[in-house]
DNA sequence: TTTTATATGTACTGTTCGGTACAAATATAT
DNA sequence: ATATATTTGTACCGAACAGTACATATAAAA
């Protein structure tokens, strides 16, 4: 009986995510997303319920996207010292292929945090200690010994926070490569 | 003759500072500032300029504050193994006493870089390579090799921005410490 | 073709934004 | 005491903000 919707809301989805990923959610206005995503407020509201909504859904398909492609990445590579090359290489190549230097939609957020309730806090928090355990899981796996399995997951957790925000002002591959090498130098 | 000024300037600048560094320029309104500083509009337009040039100049005054400490803290180390962790203790310290987590400015300012014309981003990145360049000064005075100087720098700063955004997620001293102990290791 | 449930655009809400205009207040030099 | 240069508070500006109300458009079911 009803009228069709005229655009993707999957698609939408992803529109506004990118938005948000760039510009971050204060700075992304709602005409912003209307505009971008190519639709009314009308159709906004009706679909995304507000923009704080929408902003903790796109942070989810974000995260639901990425965490498997590290598990996938991970998985199938038995040797550990590659594996983690891989995976600090794969995130690099993710950050400088980026032409609007959006850096990491998680690591960004972790600057919104203030005078949000405790909700965007507990995803971000909640994220990174998955990812964290992940790594640790990964590590042990690999006959590395439980205490260094952790401190080195930890310290790779913080040096892909910190690259993925320094990848807005500073583009150079072959220093990140340097410190790629010599992190995952430390597992031997 | 004139009326005189019933507030202090450096006072209110480092108030200002103290606002921008903990909720961003964007989330910091005009009533935010004249309330924190506990002036009126008139004053704050008559003393400041604009929001924005308040902004640069409150990002100049965390520059000259913070740098020189770096500086000091390392020259007063004549062991530059003991010097590297002696900076990344400092910083982490700082980042945990902070009880409003704020991070690091000049860090928490890499997600603010949007629509901004150059000047911010350049602000940026001459910070830190001036970090940069003065660490690896400092490296290569204690008769660590260059390559190896510049590269344990580089990792050293990817490091030093991961830890003041992930600060504010995590306040685990403990998997700090254990990653500052093994990248100072890397000295070796 | 008519009915009908939903999608859509638009006009509107009240609030807040950064910034300006300017009159009133006031501390000093005379 | 008076003159004066400056500070200060307040009223105001147009624009943009997130969100709502609702009439209109429309595609499918009948």
């Amino acid at each position: 009986m009803p009228r069709v919707k005229l655009f993707d809301k999957q698609d939408a989805l992803k529109k506004a995510m990118e938005l948000f990923w760039e510009k971050g959610y204060t700075a992304t206005s709602l005409s912003d997303l209307t505009r971008h995503l190519g639709i009314g407020k009308g159709s906004f509201y009706a679909t995304f319920n507000s923009k704080r909504y929408l902003f903790d859904t796109c942070l989810n398909v974000y995260r639901n996207t990425n965490v498997p492609l590290i598990e996938q990445l991970l998985s199938s590579e038995p040797n550990v010292k590659i594996g983690l090359q891989k995976l600090l290489e794969f995130n690099l190549e993710h950050l400088l292929s980026d032409s609007k230097y959006k850096g990491c939609f998680m690591a960004n957020s972790c600057s919104e945090i203030y005078g949000e309730s405790e909700v965007l806090l507990g995803k971000l928090v909640e994220h990174y200690n998955n990812v964290e355990q992940i790594l640790v899981a990964y590590l042990k796996g690999g006959k590395i010994n439980p205490k260094k399995a952790e401190s080195i997951s930890a310290m790779t957790i913080t040096f892909l926070i910190g690259m993925s925000q320094q990848s807005k002002i500073n583009r150079n591959r072959i220093n990140y490569l340097g410190s790629i090498k010599h992190l995952v130098g430390m597992l031997d």
